[in-house]
DNA sequence: CTGAAAGCGCTTACAG
DNA sequence: CTGAAAGCGCTTACAG
């Protein structure tokens, strides 16, 4: 029932050539004569030939394929990042392969074997950890051996693979000045979970503003979520069981800032009028939310797009070393959802 | 400098054994002795072994590789899908490739040659065609040679993949009927790119909710969108200038729906008290947007499940037919974006 | 339970 | 410009 494979050999046998001339033609055309060339081309087209990558690959101790780690597919910042890894492994002649872990470390180890089983030529991190497989033998082998990576959005502290992100602290701090500026001196922040680069460096950025402004820098300013609309509920909720409610709160994505507004207007406070809130990341959302949101901007698209281009420079040559760090540009959108306190 | 790969010869010398029985060590270790096994063992831990699954593919003939085939993984409403394909994919052993058509027919090209060179085992077609490679030669031997494929979301005319979708007329019937329901008889439509069945099914129910209440179905209630925010807006601009302004409105996406409530606002109308406006798909934000969108959900998660499902059975057992059709369920989520009319 | 050997579909150094 | 042959890393029918 399963009909055999079309290979090259059948094109070279019907185009009265060797096996090896074919692969030539196809793929070094200017080495094989113009009439060669067309008694191949022609067999070709009458076999239906198809070329099987996978074994081309093997020959040539390559897969192909990257592997980008993301934490949650489904979510829209993380999926427009991937839209431009995509766009230039495409360009590249690279597919990549998803790799969702979820946050859930035993999907890390699955992932973590993958790259062992040399699945993938290079990997893209974006879950701002090193996936490690199961087990303590972890360290000794597979750590000086693992494939060319760079990391993306996240930085991995200790690491020095190639890194492409913003500068959180700061853009956090411009955030923060921005509603200092405006007059806030009781503000508030919502970042996510504990112990998560992204979360400490945009709480630095926070606290460094405050500082700037001569305002404390108390502990209990800062309330946790996990970067959901759900933990931005959850958060305003304790915000407002607080002693002296703040008058602004700077959330440490879009999503927390999107809860928080939703959650005040159900508890009765109008934002931007008692309460000024402003986010991270500029979804798209963003700008259509009511009110439009004020936050920082990032360039998603871009950032995968360098992440892979640098990713691919490695694999290209892999002795030239590439720069460590790269940070991209991020900026302030004042749009509606905080206003001048007064 | 480029070191050898490890291979399962150095394993096997280092066990005193052939390649074969490493092989069977490692994949059918039930037919080989425990004595063996542990030296297999041993000899992997110390070599740092690690499989080369793209020869094993090739041997096996296979490439454990789904691709996806999506009109913009940017998009939530997609990338949700992928995370269900993702997981039962993990599960399933097999690595899902992103295919990113972006609408693009050359990138459609290029993805449609993918699958020629056997990249894949199978495909997971959302974007609503088949994607055909360059050239007039498509057809001859094109078509009788695709791998297996499965469609979801949007369903292909006149193919007989199997398909998994929702019912989106008797979806888009339920929510133009619960405008109808409200009271309100001059309702409007903004829907999708022409000649896209998505626009076309939803626009079908949308005619079929308005016959059953004896409501006249004019074309000029139909408007043109493309399923993103900003045509929304321009869909809204379109409207106002409309003779008589309509009192409600669905539209066949929640993207679309924000746009119209955003535009709208910036119109001074106000959502739902002068206008009433329906979405479809039900997508994260829309409980949290202002107002909370009524909406048609859609298991988008279970769509890419069930989808990925079909596709794992279609790729074990190739004579085993398959349903055909498979219709999940969709539900009106009535929130308050609209209201009664008065 | 295990090994020698053939073969999956390709590429390339070597020789001509 | 072209062919014969070796080999990429694996699996499995066959024989023992």
């Amino acid at each position: 029932m399963k009909k055999r494979n079309i290979t090259i050999d059948d094109v070279a046998r019907l185009a009265g050539v060797s096996n090896a001339t074919v692969s030539r033609a196809l793929h070094k055309p200017n080495v094989v004569s113009e009439k060669t060339r067309e008694r191949v081309r022609a067999a070709v087209a009458e076999t239906g030939y198809t070329e099987n990558v996978m074994a081309r690959n093997l020959r040539l101790d390559r897969t192909g394929l990257v592997v980008a780690l993301v934490p949650d597919i489904s979510n829209p910042f993380f999926s427009e990042i991937l839209s431009g890894i995509e766009s230039v492994a495409t360009r590249e002649g690279y597919n990549v392969l998803i790799g969702n872990t979820n946050n859930d470390p035993s999907r890390e180890h699955i992932y973590a074997s993958y790259i062992k089983s040399n699945l993938a030529d290079g990997i893209l991190l974006l879950n701002g950890h090193i996936p490690v497989p199961e087990g303590a033998e972890a360290n000794a082998n597979y750590m000086n051996n693992l494939p060319p990576m760079v990391v993306l959005c996240e930085r991995i502290p200790g690491s020095n693979f190639p890194t492409i992100i913003i500068d959180n602290v700061d853009a956090a701090d411009k955030a923060t000045g921005h509603l200092i500026e405006m007059g806030h001196k009781n503000i508030v922040h919502v970042g996510g979970p504990k112990n998560n680069v992204l979360t400490e460096d945009r709480r630095s950025g926070f606290f460094q503003a405050l500082e700037k402004a001569g305002i404390p820098q108390d502990q209990d300013k800062i309330f946790f979520g996990d970067f959901s609309i759900n933990s931005g509920k959850k958060a305003f909720k304790e915000i407002i069981h607080t002693e002296n409610i703040p008058t602004a709160i700077f959330c440490a994505n879009d999503e927390m800032a999107i809860g928080v507004i939703s959650a005040a207007r159900e508890a009765g406070f109008s934002v931007p009028e008692e309460i000024s809130v402003v986010g991270f990341d500029d979804i798209e959302l963003s700008e259509s939310y009511y009110p439009p949101l004020t936050t920082i901007h990032q360039p998603r698209r871009e950032i995968g797009i360098v992440a892979m281009e640098k990713l691919v420079a490695l694999l290209s040559n892999p002795g030239e070393p590439i720069d460590e760090l790269t940070i991209l540009d991020s900026e302030l959108i004042v749009r509606k959802s905080a206003k001048v306190f007064d």
